[in-house]
DNA sequence: GAGTTGCCGTACCGTACGTTACGGTTCGGC
DNA sequence: GCCGAACCGTAACGTACGGTACGGCAACTC
């Protein structure tokens, strides 16, 4: 009952386990399937018993990897609220350019994979855990930023969450998919300015209250 | 070499096959994570020998299920090239409606999980198979839809790709991807055809040439 | 009516993998 | 120098599942 206790859902993960779980997301991305108990061991230079000891079963080790990768990405700051078109539209690039880098990375693909797969059986639900660390962690962070527009009369909305997925499409549109599937579509940090943009432009188009956007 | 050969990829399976491959999809839909060859052959009630017989492989079973189900996704309409706005506004509604309803159905649901699951693994690109006969798909019906009216000198882009697939992500934003990942989030038929409408309406402000386009 | 064909049901085989157990090693505390 | 804790490497166990083999049965052919 003392020592090294299995990992709770709220602890911090040692320096140890850290490396454990980068180890199984760098298996993940690499092997994608083959991530095995034993595979993760070889990887990590640990041994099995380890592994059971420190995250109780399978699940348990996918679990806290999804989590550590998420404490990982949500270490995005917070954007402070805009108060002129330039700086709104500095946010709102700013979030689709992360958005696209994050979801187009082999880690964030592989992952996802991981946690739709077991989002088809029933147990240990992974896909609300990277659903709530990335489609709503976002839309949670973004809002204060649509809303801050909104009462400087820069945005017209009435729902914001209606609008925030409106802007969620118009930066990924079908990008997620086709890579979850396999695509070969590669998005290179000019890509990712340029869609950012344009979709930034587009919302601003749809919600904004002035003239400026380009046209298409 | 005679009589029930290997079902080759362009084959049209016999009416009992498509009864097999049907209750693939409908254990995959049910059961998600159990798509053991033995319940597939008790669902169907045929034998594994059969199974195997027939579709060679458990790869070979899923590639033609997967085929199957396009097939029957497939038989949608060819819209007419329209002429005045109505009638593009109607094809484009017509197919964000089609689209939705795909997207949010349970056989696709699990269908894209079982394909997401496979192109993770190298093997038999399922994810493939379900990109061309979905994204890609609609991607070509749309096209001369939205050519029309360009020609009609109702929209204005430069490139017909990079329209659909702002159409795309107006249409679809987060649906697939939360339900892939395990949401509940449920889409009944008036939602999917009030979001089919503010799509294309957000399209045409964004991509047509007149007034007309709600305020958001 | 004997042979052939196609298929069902089931038992069986080999393997991969999650999980457990155990011997050996390192290291901090006394 | 000794003890116990933590951990590594590996062997072993149990099971699930893909794939194969075989006996039985119904339909069809000659």
């Amino acid at each position: 009952m003392a020592a090294t206790q299995i990992i709770a859902d709220t602890d911090e993960p040692t320096a140890r386990q850290q490396a454990v779980l980068d180890a199984v997301l760098s298996l993940m991305v690499e092997e994608g399937d083959q991530l095995t108990m034993t595979a993760v061991a070889r990887r990590a230079s640990c041994s099995k018993e380890t592994l059971y000891k420190w995250f109780g079963d399978r699940d348990g080790l996918l679990t806290a990897t999804v989590r550590w990768q998420a404490a990982r990405v949500r270490a995005g700051r917070y954007d402070r609220p805009t108060l002129d078109i330039a700086t709104l539209r500095d946010s709102l690039k700013g979030f689709a350019e992360t958005w696209l880098a994050v979801i187009s990375s082999p880690t964030s693909i592989a992952l996802n994979r991981l946690a739709i797969g077991h989002a088809a059986s029933r147990k240990s639900n992974l896909g609300g855990i990277v659903l709530e660390n990335g489609r709503f962690a976002i839309g949670e962070r973004l809002r204060p930023v649509l809303e801050a527009g909104r009462e400087a009369g820069l945005l017209a909305f009435d729902d914001s969450e209606t609008a925030f997925r409106t802007f969620f499409g118009l930066v990924g549109r079908d990008v997620q998919i086709r890579l979850l599937l396999g695509d070969g579509l590669t998005l290179g940090p000019d890509e990712v300015a340029r869609d950012a943009a344009r979709a930034t432009d587009q919302f601003l188009t749809l919600y904004g209250r002035m003239t400026a956007a380009p046209e298409a």
